[in-house]
DNA sequence: GTTATTGCAAATTATTTGCACTTGG
DNA sequence: CCAAGTGCAAATAATTTGCAATAAC
């Protein structure tokens, strides 16, 4: 079943409608590779219809998490990120703290770091939910290469 | 070497002033065992003096963040926590998605668990900044005790 | 004295909401 | 037809900023 359908029953099954604006969300979800901030789906929407308020994305991406069709992640300093999830399998979310690129990645590895959590502390971790923070290979290795260069936007550490 | 004197010397190193507001921040921020909101750090700035501003509390907990003193969790849903981390050890935090504790615990057992990303995908973890969503002990218990009760404020979710 | 810091008020940003109008089923 | 949904404009909430007055060093 595509995503749309999926989308269509169960818009139907709880008496809500299919309207034009919540179709082209879907579809700029499904353009995505990345997770997008509501401004960057906001403007391809806008592209397609300028029309659409960006009132109801914000409804239609709520309706969507709703739905558990969408996730959004949260990176931290007011900065949300939406994907679809549709089929795909449940996995993690390796976020980069220099470039802000979000990766799924297997969940398989956090398994076991689960398990032991749940064995220490009686802590029940929400795997699908965990975002890891660090750096990606890309700029892990500018870090290398430049040590005294700092993140983005960021001043140097006072130490 | 206390957390004032940490606060004065890295001040000094760096030309900036010792004020009775940032003493005050300081100070509360110790009181506190678990991580407080901007709010709720305010409100407690203003129990001993109501001259200071928020925006002051804004700015030396930015400060503080910027020496390393302080470090912000972010809960999600624009809900930021701040905590003095000065001495103590680095640790993970494992925050409830019900009750919005947050539980600061060994980083141990996520090393490994960091070491499988480095390998596999390259990605350095950044452990610190570490949060794991879930439900903790007490919580757990209660959503085994009444499996229809859901979150907090939260309706049930569109299936 | 000089410069960092503050309080205040206004600006900004992200998100939500009330409501009259529109439209999907 | 008529309740659900929309666009719009205004409201909220959290955070930041400009600036004149104040105070730390």
């Amino acid at each position: 079943m595509s995503c749309e359908e999926i989308f269509l029953e169960k818009l139907r099954k709880h008496g809500f409608r299919l309207t034009p604006q919540r179709e082209i969300v879907l579809s700029i979800l499904h353009q995505m590779d990345s997770p997008a901030s509501v401004e960057e789906i906001f403007e391809k929407v806008q592209a397609v219809s300028n029309a659409v308020d960006i009132s109801t994305v914000y409804r239609t991406l709520d309706l969507l998490q709703d739905f558990n069709l969408v996730i959004s992640v949260d990176l931290g300093e007011n900065h949300r990120v939406f994907k679809l999830v549709s089929a795909e399998e449940p996995h993690l979310h390796l976020v980069c703290e220099r470039c802000d690129a979000v990766v799924g990645v297997d969940i398989h590895p956090a398994e076991s770091f689960a398990a032991t959590l749940m064995d220490k502390y009686g802590f029940q971790t929400d795997l699908t939910r965990l975002n890891i923070p660090g750096l990606c290979e890309n700029c892990r290795d500018q870090k290398t290469h430049s040590i005294t260069v700092n993140k983005l936007n960021q001043p140097a550490p006072l130490d």
